[in-house]
DNA sequence: GTAAATGTTCGGGC
DNA sequence: AGCCCGAACATTTA
């Protein structure tokens, strides 16, 4: 379920490897998350750098190795990252796994959405630099999220909200939260909202997103219990707020989970 | 057996 | 050209 706060924590999965050099990259090069790319290049050049850093900005994870060797990974719909002692043999959806001394790194990723990308420089690839900022970062500001939404006033709140380009790491779970804590309806047009609206779209998402990295992004913990997090997911949940059974439907082609009585249409 | 799934990209039709 | 929509990617789970 990576969105924002779950990239952060499987990111942090491999910090057990940080400082050692890897020794052997074993990796399934027909799957689609090597799609556009060679993965023998990595099995060729990794071996002998060591694993020095890591960044993860919105859905996407940045690993340095060596003087000029940068790892892309999305984790797609199904990505996880994990370590593992030694001996491992990897199964069937371990797709790419780098060993470093004493310990596998290793990314499954069952559906295969996810991506790796490969850069050999010293400085990291544009597409790292290009990513905006993402709701924790300070360049996330009101102004900002005014703008973005000014450009997409044509699709329901809802998709512009799942649109990475202006709300890094926000995905379906998170967009639906954002909406019924601020209490505009998903189907809403971004371009009908108020000021009013849009500031609280900007600060809820900010919110949802810091406390959701304290807790998720921390050790996959629950977020506040009167989230509607923990109802979103059963075909019968409640509002936590109104205990009515809350509205599916798909809106902007995702799955959308609501309460017409909080939410505002 | 069928539908749907926390994501993104591509191509066709307008 | 640009916008919008649906299909596609591959597999598991309800």
């Amino acid at each position: 379920m990576p969105e924002l706060a779950e990239v952060e924590y499987y990111r942090k999965q491999w910090n057990a490897g940080l400082g050692k050099r890897v020794l052997r990259v074993e990796v399934h090069e027909n799957t689609g998350l090597f799609r556009g790319m060679d993965a023998k290049e990595i099995v060729r050049l990794l071996p002998g750098m060591p694993y020095r850093h890591s960044f993860a900005r919105g859905k996407q994870m940045l690993f340095r190795f060596g003087a000029q060797a940068w790892i892309g990974l999305h984790l797609g719909m199904t990505g996880k990252l994990r370590t593992e002692g030694l001996p491992f043999r990897p199964t069937r959806h371990d797709h790419l796994v780098i060993r470093v001394e004493k310990v596998a790194l290793v990314f499954r990723d069952p559906r295969q959405f996810g991506r790796v990308q490969f850069h050999r420089s010293s400085k990291p690839p544009d597409w790292w630099t290009r990513i905006p900022a993402a709701p924790t970062e300070p360049g996330f500001t009101q102004e900002a999220v005014q703008a973005f939404l000014a450009r997409h006033r044509r699709l329901p709140i809802k998709g512009t909200l799942l649109l990475q380009t202006g709300f890094p790491g926000i995905g379906n779970w998170m967009a639906d939260e954002t909406l019924w804590q601020a209490g505009i309806a998903p189907e809403r047009k971004t371009g009908e909202l108020s000021h009013a609206e849009m500031t609280s779209i900007w600060k809820t998402v900010r919110n949802i997103s810091r406390i959701a990295m304290s807790t998720i992004g921390k050790d996959l913990s629950d977020p506040p219990r009167d989230w509607l997090f923990h109802e979103r997911w059963s075909r019968k949940g409640l509002c936590p707020k109104h205990k009515i059974t809350l509205n599916s439907a798909a809106i902007a082609g995702r799955t959308t989970v609501w309460c017409e009585r909080c939410q505002r249409a």
